[in-house]
Order: structure tokens, then C-alpha cells, then sequence
DNA sequence: CAGATACTAGTACCAGGTGTCAATAGTGCG
DNA sequence: CGCACTATTGACACCTGGTACTAGTATCTG
């Protein structure tokens, strides 16, 4: 194959390999190779050029990855990132969307990651080391769309024994979004 | 050392050497060797006894497992098993809860994970490309813990326009843990 | 033709294992 | 005491999926 290709065959090779690494990033060089109708030199040749790691460097990488995401998505102990947090008076919190929370194939948020993020901070601004909701109400004022940054402010109010009552309001800009007040209610230490 | 030690001593290595590769999977046989104390063949052999496999394969494995797992998380339509379906009638709805949804070292539920359940249901249950909560009202009765299944069921109400009415029940065995009434909307097909 | 560029083949080496074998150490029982 | 038995260890050959490097070949261009 010679110098200068019709647009230089090499290229057009290595956006092949970006694509197949990124629909199977567990191939070895050998099926790469093989896939790509070229000598295992080659190929490694051009992952290098690409600076691709290795095999075992990306199988790595991915498990690392997946493995904060999964603490992230559901290990965390909120929904959002706290701000601040003024124990029994208040707290703010942030939550970055991202695609998997959208509905179906649309740009609009599940409700249900708004409300996860405003039941989390209404927890999390009670000081106690069990807080659970009792009930609550909420209203959503409009939508929240992929890419958009919540904002949730909650707002603790009057208490009566071990309960008390967390307003939340949810905002994207300045837009408010939801709009809900939580009856939390502080648990007694469990001794299962 | 001998043959009959004071209680296996054998045992109590394999159960730290669980241990170890719960907290760090990525360990080599080398660390982990070094780790218990012992030669890298003696640790090789209680990997093999133990049918652990080696760290590529530990690593593959967390790979493949922690991209599923998100993959169901947060992109399947609905959060719980839609069983039954009659549209704009009712449906029925089953969720199997894990550790991952527990609330801090307890064994009670996060309430979002019963939320998002009785959401998608009431969402569900409405024959349109496109449905969104609009506003919400619950209570929980009690909580629900790991292991329980979450059965919640969605009758639809009244309608206007294209508001409907749809109430979740959600209970564990027969214990009602959470009631909730959601007003739906019905969305223009989106032109963005 | 010389020179540049692209591709290929082959070698030596490495990490992190596997599988197998034989040697050694400690203990209990007859 | 000495044998049987288990546990532990080191040694060696081999495997996969690479890295790093060298040398050779093909092809096109000026």
C-alpha cells in the first residue's frame, strides 16, 4: 500500500478501531487485527498511535469506572451533591442530569429523580442517624430536561416530638420546578 | 504447622482471604500472600480450593457485571416488574428490593425506591407515548426493608381533559407501606 | 532512481497467572 | 517412638496478551 492513499487509508483504519474498541472494548489485538483485515503490528501500531491502552488496562479501567458509578448512582447516601447544610434550619444540594435519567427516548427528566433528590436533602438536613419520611406532598411546576442542573433547597419547619416538617422547593435556574413538603420522622436507634 | 490446629487454621486464612478480595478484588496473588502472611503457592491454593479465579477474570467479571447492573438500574422504562397491565384501567407492579437500596447500614428502604416504583406504575398505566407526573400526594404507613417485594397497585381515577387521576397502593405481604395518589398529564408529542 | 511512508514478520521480554510435582514441617494416634 | 496424614512451600514449565524493538518488503512520488 503506498504513501498517500486516496485519503490516506490509515485514517479511515483508525476510526474502524475506535469504533469496534467502543462497541467491544474487551478485543484482543489479535481479533482487532483480524476484524480489521490487518497484521496484529499494525494494529498495534495504531492503537499506539491513538494512544489506546491495553486489553487488560481497559478491562480495568471499565471496572473502576462502573464500579464509582454504581456507588454513585445508588450507594450514595443522597441523591445530588450537598452544598450546604445548616443541621434542623436548612441545607442545598445539586444534582448534574445525565441521559439515563431521562423518559423513554425524550429530553425530560423521571419525576422520580427529582423526587429522590428532594426526599434525600429533607433526610439529610435532620440531624439523627435514622431519618425516614412519613408521608409528603409535591407538586411538579413544570419539567426538568436532560443536561439541566437541580437545585433543591429544603427548609426545615415546626416539629412535634420526633417528627418534623421539611419544605423542599426545586429549581433549575430560576425556574422552580417542584415544590414538596416532607413529614420526616426520626427513628429510634434500631436493635434488630 | 500441623494437621489439626485449634479450630482450622486453614479456615480462619480463607475467610480473611474472602475478606481481602471483597474489600480490594484488584489484589494480586502476590499481595494478597503477603497480606495473610503465607507463601504465594499456599494462597494460589486456597483460591483454587475456594474456586475464586484469578485477577483477570475478577476484573472481567466486575467489568461486564457493573455495566449490566447499571444498565438495569437506570435505563429499563420502569422501576419494579409490570405484571399486569389494563390500560387506563389499573396495573400491578412487583419489586424486588436489594442492599443496595437500603438506607445507610439499615435494612429499611430509601423511600425513592418505593416512589419511583409507584410512579412508573401510575405512568405506566396510561396508554400515551408520553406521560408525566404532575403532581403527587403519599403516605407511607410503614417501612419496607431488604428483601421485602414491593407490590404496589395503580388504579386509575377521573380524568380531565388530559389530566388523569391515578392512585398506588403499595403493600409487603399483606402490610400496606404506602399510599399515594398522582395526577398524570398527557403530553403533546414533543417537536424540539 | 532515491526517499518517504506504510505495512508486516519476528524476536526478546514481562506480568500474572495455571498446573504439576516433590520436599518439608507439624501433629495425633497406636 | 515412628508412621500416617495434612498443610505448606518452592521449583519448574507453560499460557495469554501484551511491550519494545529490529529488520525487511511493498508502494508511490518527485
Amino acid at each position: 500500500m503506498g504513501a498517500f492513499e486516496i485519503i490516506s487509508e490509515k485514517k479511515i483504519r483508525q476510526q474502524r478501531l475506535a469504533k469496534l474498541l467502543d462497541d467491544n472494548p474487551m478485543a484482543t489485538d489479535r481479533e482487532l487485527a483480524s476484524l480489521l483485515g490487518v497484521s496484529v503490528s499494525t494494529m498495534r501500531l495504531d492503537r499506539a498511535l491513538m494512544g489506546v491502552p491495553e486489553l487488560r488496562e481497559r478491562v480495568k479501567r471499565m471496572a473502576q469506572e462502573a464500579g464509582s458509578k454504581l456507588r454513585s448512582l445508588s450507594q450514595s447516601e443522597i441523591v445530588g451533591d450537598l452544598l450546604e447544610l445548616e443541621p434542623n434550619r436548612w441545607a442545598l444540594s445539586v444534582l448534574r442530569t445525565t441521559r439515563e435519567m431521562a423518559f423513554r427516548t425524550t429530553d425530560i427528566l423521571w419525576d422520580h429523580y427529582i423526587y429522590a433528590q428532594a426526599s434525600s436533602i429533607a433526610i439529610a438536613v435532620i440531624e439523627a442517624a435514622a431519618v425516614i419520611v412519613d408521608s409528603m406532598r409535591g407538586e411538579y411546576k413544570g419539567h426538568a430536561r436532560v443536561g439541566d442542573v437541580l437545585i433543591a433547597r429544603a427548609k426545615v419547619g415546626v416539629n412535634k416530638d420526633n417528627r418534623y416538617i421539611v419544605s423542599v422547593r426545586t429549581r433549575v435556574g430560576e425556574k422552580e420546578i417542584f415544590v414538596a413538603r416532607f413529614i420526616t420522622e426520626i427513628l429510634r436507634v434500631e436493635t434488630p
